[in-house]
DNA sequence: ATGTGC
């Protein structure tokens, strides 16, 4: 429980030799099991087409498929997305529910380091030609306004501990309050920016004191913020509805709870290896590290989560803000005609308590979503959407982003659940080793793309080859019927930690 | 992902 995130490389290759890939059953083109056997208590199933299959039996995530099925009260499936790879305990694109009243777990393993990572995507007034010639001004404007990289702080000014815990309470609504951006966008976000439950005091001081600096910061690695046109629309529908046309310049951005929700989740894995001793839970991996729901660690570990998530939604709001003075700053608009308005905000990692249909009853489960969207239809959601929940799911820096909506499909067969994006395929070493040499800047520029970024090896871990093809991703999920495809947006300006 | 390690 000590070597997590350390000398990741050789770590997964013992991953990968400890078990032979279990044998997948066909279903149907999109849709893969894996039988129960040994410890299973669930059967596994992946949605993934069959061109994507060699790739992801040999990357070690189907062996973590085949843990998950093993947790406390696990219900149905241990599902995994398309953009399944392999990840601390459950793999990254895995979803799994558990019944809390069965004697279900909650598991950090299953939300993963960066609690609530998620994406906003924001309409403008703008079309493409308002920006082309501007973007390399737009971008450095970016940078000005948003603090950006490993342990980037300072945006806003620092918040006290007990403002902290306003944040940890509300979410989303505490950066309205302070002048970052308007009500009307809490109604465009999920969970309206604020997970309920949230308890400050189940939140260590470590993760408080590296919170209160980093509100409005956009950190590192994949994330970033995006000048975005809107290339293709695939379903008229829904893109009038989200206010979506082709050529339009959109924003995006794609950041979590940084060094605050990485605290938490570090403190709450060692309160989990202790209760896995205290409650003789029997794991096929320890770091599947869990307590039960409805066990004192379960639920302070759900608390601090939602502190967490809260802490995530107030920082996507804030730098949202940010972008749109440096925005208006460099092109010198006033806000109308900028026109910035949210199209929806939502997470990737994250548990949640969420009613599903199990057999014919309605039961509260305890959904894990590792790398994998929320895509509710219409029913099941508070707001205001018709032809359903917008999902966003971000390409890498060099490729499409898509805008997704949810399905009744999703409901009924992932607990409402759908795909993130492209997914990692080359470890951040194997990157930079195949980026050596190169121009990635440049190679980019020759795509139309403008970057700036601040760590030294950011845009050698970070470039298009490193991450697998999110088109084909979108598509299974599409195929699959989880969740249907409504725009293409390409990226033309990019800010990376 | 992450003040990249106790």
């Amino acid at each position: 429980m000590k070597d997590h995130g350390r000398g990741s490389d050789a770590k997964m290759m013992a991953k990968r030799t400890e078990k032979t890939s279990p044998r997948l059953r066909k279903i149907h083109s999109y849709l893969w099991e894996i039988e129960r056997s040994g410890g299973m208590r669930v059967p596994g199933r992946i949605f993934i087409s069959e061109s994507m299959i060699d790739r992801v039996c040999s990357d070690g995530g189907l062996d973590q498929v085949v843990n998950v099925a093993h947790l406390p009260g696990i219900v149905g499936y241990s599902f995994a997305m398309p953009d399944i790879h392999w990840g601390y305990g459950f793999p990254i694109g895995g979803v799994a529910a558990t019944d809390p009243a069965q004697g279900g777990v909650v598991s950090p393993g299953g939300v993963g380091y960066d609690i609530n990572c998620g994406v906003r995507v924001a309409t403008t007034h703008l079309e493409r030609a308002d920006v082309e010639r501007k973007l390399e001004a737009l971008v450095t404007s970016l940078f000005r306004h948003i603090p950006t990289g490993l342990g980037s702080s300072g945006a806003i000014r620092k918040v006290s501990s007990k403002e902290l815990d306003r944040v940890m309470v509300i979410g989303a609504r505490w950066a309205v309050e302070q002048g970052y951006g308007s009500k009307g966008d809490l109604a465009h976000t999920e969970e309206e920016g604020c997970l309920g439950g949230a308890d400050p005091s189940a939140v260590g001081q470590r993760a408080r004191s590296r919170g209160c600096e980093q509100l409005g910061t956009l950190g590192s690695g994949n994330h970033f913020v995006e000048i975005d046109v809107v290339e293709e629309i695939y379903h008229k529908e829904a893109a009038r509805e989200f206010g979506l046309r082709p050529g339009q310049i959109a924003l995006q951005i794609h950041t979590g709870s940084r060094g605050f929700g990485h605290q938490v989740c570090d403190d709450y894995l060692k309160v989990m290896a202790r209760a896995v001793r205290k409650f003789n839970l029997q794991l096929p991996d320890r770091q599947l590290a869990c307590a039960p729901v409805e066990s004192a660690e379960g639920g302070a570990y759900l608390a601090a989560m939602a502190c967490a998530a809260n802490f995530a939604w107030a920082n996507r709001q804030t730098i949202m803000a940010l972008a749109e003075r440096a925005m208006l700053e460099c092109l010198g608009m006033t806000p109308r005609d900028l026109g910035l308005t949210l199209l929806y905000d939502v997470c990737h990692n994250i548990a949640k308590l969420e009613d599903h249909e199990v057999g014919r009853e309605v039961r509260r489960l305890c959904v894990h979503r590792k790398g994998a969207t929320r895509a509710y239809p219409p029913r099941g959601v508070k707001n205001p959407w018709r032809t359903g929940q917008p999902v966003l799911i971000p390409g890498d820096m060099g490729t499409e982003s898509y805008i997704c909506v949810g399905q009744e499909k999703s409901l009924r067969e992932t607990w409402g659940s759908t795909c993130h994006g492209a997914g990692r395929m080359m470890s951040r070493k194997g990157a930079i080793r195949k980026a050596r040499g190169r121009n990635i800047k440049q190679e980019l520029r020759r795509l139309g793309i403008t970057v700036r970024y601040e760590g030294r090896t950011t845009l050698a871990e970070e470039m298009p080859e490193a991450y697998k093809d999110v088109d084909e991703v979108v598509r299974t999920c599409h195929g699959a019927g989880i969740s249907k495809m409504v725009a293409r947006l390409k990226p033309v300006g990019v800010m990376k930690g």
